[in-house]
DNA sequence: GATCCCTCTGCCATATTATGAAACCCGCCC
DNA sequence: GGGCGGGTTTCATAATATGGCAGAGGGATC
């Protein structure tokens, strides 16, 4: 029925993930000892996990300091799943004429476990907004992309964690109230976002479907929220339906 | 001194990452019957380990064929990876340059294991060359790039595979003559390879090094041999080396 | 409707495999 | 020199993964 099963028997991968998982943007190199304690593993094991990930070239090793990085292997098949989904290489055109007949930034998000991953962008005229957001990843319920995905997939909204942390001054803290969000956004058909993810950020965003209806990801587009009013994110909520109509792949 | 240390005692990891590896351009869903027979392993083991990767969000099912692909996680771990070395985005404007000045395709691409990943691409003006390689490898023996790899990193030589399968007409198969012209790539400082991947493709690459003199990837220049001619590729090789030159960080 | 093939799940005895404490190095700083 | 904070290796222990078997469920094909 619902997914990510919770599997017996299979520690050592799961271990050997959860150190993968432990670099991120602000922590791109790790030593041995910081891997060992926020994994929580013991250091040898921690040692014996990398070892074997770095002989697959899942991880660097800088060889004069001494520290941990992630590998040129996992570019590989982060590029072979890039690839091997053809989403990206399907909505980059969509992407670009979104940013360039609004102006604002457009994005492809695709959900990765319970929050939204960043998997391209296209910059607007008004170069406001941070670039250079791709391979970053925002919890579901403070974006309006996650937040349309949550209304279009019933099993991710019970899979959300029962606290949703507030990350601006506008963010959804209850579930009860999100829940009650979504109901409008699944009559609308695109979500909205402004000050929930960060103070003085707004976003529009709808999903993608696949020729089946399957939910692939979502498209949004994002700007200052003093330039994103009430009846320029309908506009844009409706120019991002119509987009993803034509995203459609024939049946 | 250093290398790829054969590990022991922690096989299952090794397993599971054999599994990831074997989706290919070529096969990007797999059933787990033949997972099992390509990876060699019992199909009870390799349904574990894929529940285990697909817990992950390493792997994703889909729910109505069941076959198995590459998951969102490793599009998030790829493109994580990407960023922490963040050869790619400091190149891309090179490549570019590149590709309109002299009208051919520019790639950026890096080791990884004993083959050459395109990790970035940019089309030139003559559409010849088929677009949207990035993410295949080649050998390193067949290709401009790897040769000049080769050449510059001794250790990369000793791990090469002793037989080189021949891929096109001039494809070097014998370590000893290679080894020789690697002597004269490191003289000039670019490698050549004409007819060596594919018949009548022809392309000259260069390394890319970083503060310290590392070497991080490599730079090329590709099209069709008829159009890359020896007077071409010497000058192609000499843009190069300017290129890279251009691309090394302050100290 | 019967049959076949494949996936998924569970069970369980086996021993292979991972584990982690302790010890060992090594460069560094006091 | 002596202590210290890494990283690395060793080794006895037992926890863990393994894979054979078997059965349920689902799609296909005949």
């Amino acid at each position: 029925m619902n997914d990510s099963s919770p599997p017996q028997g299979a520690q050592a991968v799961l271990r050997a993930v959860s150190l993968l998982k432990l670099f991120t943007s602000e922590q791109p190199e790790m030593s041995l000892a910081q891997l060992s304690q926020a994994s929580g593993l013991n250091k040898t094991t921690t040692h014996r996990l990398l070892r074997a990930l770095q002989s697959q070239a899942l991880i660097d090793k800088n060889a004069s300091t001494g520290s941990y990085s992630l590998g040129a292997g996992l570019m590989a098949l982060g590029v072979q799943a890039l690839a091997s989904s053809d989403l990206r290489r399907r909505v980059r055109p969509m992407l670009k004429m979104l940013a360039r007949e609004t102006g604002e930034t457009a994005t492809l998000e695709v959900p990765v476990e319970d929050s939204m991953l960043i998997l391209d962008e296209v910059a607007g005229r008004h170069v406001v907004a941070a670039a250079g957001n791709i391979g970053t990843r925002w919890p579901m319920h403070a974006t309006s992309t996650g937040k349309v995905l949550l209304a279009f997939e019933a099993h991710r909204m019970e899979a959300l964690p029962d606290s949703l942390p507030a990350l601006a001054q506008r963010t959804m803290t209850s579930k009860d109230m999100l829940a009650q969000q979504l109901v409008e956004i699944r009559k609308r058909g695109f979500a909205e976002s402004t000050d929930e993810l960060e103070d003085g950020f707004a976003a529009v965003a709808t999903v993608i479907r696949g020729a089946l209806g399957d939910v692939q990801g979502a498209l949004s587009i994002g700007g200052p929220s003093q330039r994103l009013g009430p009846a320029k994110r309908a506009e844009l909520g409706a120019a991002l339906c119509r987009a993803a109509a034509r995203l459609r792949p024939e049946y």
